[in-house]
RNA sequence: GCCCCCGUAGCUCAGGGGAUAGAGCACCGCCCUCCGGAGGCGGGAGCGCAGGUUCGAAUCCUGCCGGGGGCACCA
């Protein structure tokens, strides 16, 4: 048991029993962290003020009740006060946060727990395979992989899903265009060296066709893209192929843009659109005969009085478009169909675009009237929009966006000056490892630092900035304990922690701290909190080591315990790193 | 018009029923011959508005105001 709020609700839970009957064991007891400007006790135990209704007694009563059964010789509490109007301040004992931290230490799991087990399909990435990622790509990407290695540590099977756009609109767009310059040629040739003017070109050509040929007509490019979905929808070998050609080569993008930033996703994990084309015949037939899907203006579709939309007429999720091509809602149908009834998901995350939220609560609910959602939960991670210095949303298709390699180049150069002046004594090949791991750390970590949903300002510089609250910060602290151990001439570092200073009792209780907070990350599915407890761990640590010598310590046993509070202090920080997809370096 | 997200310090953001609302950046002042200063300490300044629920509301509910996004053949 290293966990005190647990620890601690388990104990006023008995004491509530002992003291009013066992109908009160299983009430919340309401343990927080202590208010520091009120009282210098760890927790607070709010419970007395709740129930004072329910037990028909004042709060102080209560709480004085509590306190007595807790009595001095507790084994686990060392003092407790009543303040205001009936607040316990519970101050735990130091040999108990001690052990707790000497068991810590000798945990491989550092404290995590492991919940109650769970199927999680975590959809993440998920691009446009025929488009070039920007910005706007790297949050999904950076929140899905940090989701998949927290829930991972937490014991749930996990399964990786890349959705990559790899079936729509865009590559008949792409197929078209490249008949029509002819494959060899140099246009073509573009689809190698820079993909994404291949689907600029092809892009620019879909959206001024209405004008530069009649619409509807034979010439027409955006029809003839429309039509050249379904056709490779259908089975045509020679679209399939060409299809397949600029998949390979969209795949070895992806593949090196994942590797760069550390994300797991391989080729394994990618099930596309694509990979649902047999299904979606059966899908639309199957939603019809169940009346849940009907045919309007030439396309079949499902209206859902829930979703209204600007006519005040339900919105219609079209699965079928009048040409018999399948657009997204078919794909996704089929998709949650997948991941609930085949791979039995308890939740299926879908770290997407926060624009996408009505689109994917109209398809789970469509889909959950079929049939087709059992005991899985459907959740959005909803990812924040990105916004330009203006203001407004910078969009996928408006053409010129900043393109991701952009900002990853930028951030090792920026890394690499300053690995360069900072540590002119190590090797090119040293330098440059740890330039590439605080780059890639210092974007990862400005993506994790700020809840997934909330839209940010695109800011290169701030993004990039090395001091205050960023990952190279935490990337250091791990550095630094390193440099400390390695000047030590012990050759383990396994305690036992014994805290004799309050500087050393407030590390070993923030550190107590970790396994939960995974747990919630596990839970709310926000790794910003993680990436808050990392930084105030950081804090903490620096604290301690401004007010307590470790390698001078005098007495051996005191110089022991600090050395194993540092040791443990790395694992959790670089653990914690690992869970947000970031590596420590072994010195920077 | 309907739906979703969001209004917290000059800026970027935490805090999602508990006491006197926090951090980073920026600004001002101080510390530093001390185990790595990518430090430490101190200062100013804030919950969009109005109701409601509650012993207690930045937090939950309702309404308004303001910003962003979505709403038929793109994803």
């Amino acid at each position: 048991m290293t966990d005190p709020t647990l620890a601690l609700t388990t104990r006023v839970q008995q004491a509530l029993a002992e003291a009013f009957g066992p109908q009160w064991r299983e009430v919340d007891p309401v343990i927080r962290p202590a208010n520091k400007r009120q009282t210098d006790a760890d927790f607070q135990a709010n419970a007395a003020m709740a129930l004072a209704k329910r037990v028909g007694k004042p709060p102080r009563e209560i709480a004085q009740a509590i306190a007595d059964q807790i009595g001095a010789d507790d084994g686990l509490i060392a003092s407790v006060e009543i303040a205001g109007p009936g607040f316990l301040n519970l101050t735990l004992r130091t040999d108990w946060l001690a052990a707790a931290a000497t068991h810590q230490l000798a945990d491989d799991r550092l404290g995590i727990p492991t919940p109650e087990h769970e199927t999680v399909v975590v959809d993440y990435s998920s691009v446009n395979a025929a488009k070039e990622m920007h910005v706007a790509h790297l949050r999904s990407a950076v929140v899905g992989d940090s989701l998949v290695r927290t829930l991972e540590a937490l014991g749930h099977d996990v399964i990786r899903q890349n959705h990559l756009g790899d079936w729509g609109t865009a590559f008949g767009m792409l197929i078209e265009h490249l008949l029509e310059v002819g494959e060899g040629s140099d246009e073509a040739k573009l689809l190698e060296s820079d993909p994404n003017a291949f689907y600029r070109a092809a892009r620019a050509k879909f959206d001024s066709s209405d004008k530069a040929e009649p619409a509807g007509s034979a010439g027409d490019f955006a029809v003839r893209a429309r039509q050249r979905v379904a056709t490779l929808q259908s089975g045509d070998p020679d679209s399939l192929r060409l299809w397949s050609e600029i998949m390979d080569l969209s795949k070895v993008y992806l593949n090196k843009v994942y590797t760069e930033l550390g994300v797991l996703l391989t080729d394994d994990d990618i099930r596309g659109e694509s990979s649902y084309n047999d299904e979606l015949a059966e899908v639309c037939d199957t939603l019809e005969a169940q009346g849940i899907a009907v045919v309007s203006a030439g396309a079949l579709c499902i209206f859902q009085d829930e979703f209204i939309g600007r006519d005040d007429k339900p919105v219609p999720l079209i699965i079928r478009k009048s040409d018999g091509g399948y657009g997204y809602a078919t794909t996704d149908l089929a998709t949650i169909r997948h991941r609930s009834l085949d791979l039995h998901a308890d939740r299926a995350l879908y770290v997407v675009g926060a624009p996408q939220n009505l689109h994917f609560r109209m398809v789970w609910s469509a889909a959950d009237k079929a049939g087709w959602v059992k005991g899985t939960e459907p959740i959005h991670v909803q990812i924040g929009n990105v916004v330009g210095t203006d203001g407004k949303i910078l969009r996928t298709r408006s053409g010129d966006l900043i393109a991701l390699q952009f900002l990853v180049d930028s951030a090792l150069e920026r890394a690499a000056q300053v690995v360069a002046e900072s540590r002119p004594d190590l090797s090119d090949e040293e330098r440059a490892t740890i330039a590439h791991q605080v780059g890639i750390g210092s974007i990862k970590y400005a993506d994790l630092s700020v809840s997934h949903d909330s839209g940010y300002t695109f800011d290169l510089d701030r993004m990039l900035a090395l001091q205050g609250n960023t990952g190279p910060y935490l990337q250091y602290a791990t550095a630094r304990i390193r440099s400390i151990l390695s000047r030590a001439d012990a050759v383990a570092f396994d305690g036992p922690i014994v805290l004799s200073e309050p500087d050393e009792r407030a590390l070993a209780l923030r550190l107590s701290d970790f396994g939960p907070v995974v747990a919630d990350v596990g839970e709310s599915l926000e790794p910003h909190r993680l990436a808050a407890y990392l930084y105030e761990l950081a804090s903490t640590f620096t604290a301690f080591y401004e007010h307590c010598p470790v390698l001078k310590a005098e007495d051996p046993a005191i110089r022991d315990s600090r050395l194993a509070l540092c040791a443990l202090t790395r694992k959790v920080l670089v653990k914690g790193l690992d869970l947000l997809g970031i590596q420590a370096p072994d010195q920077m």
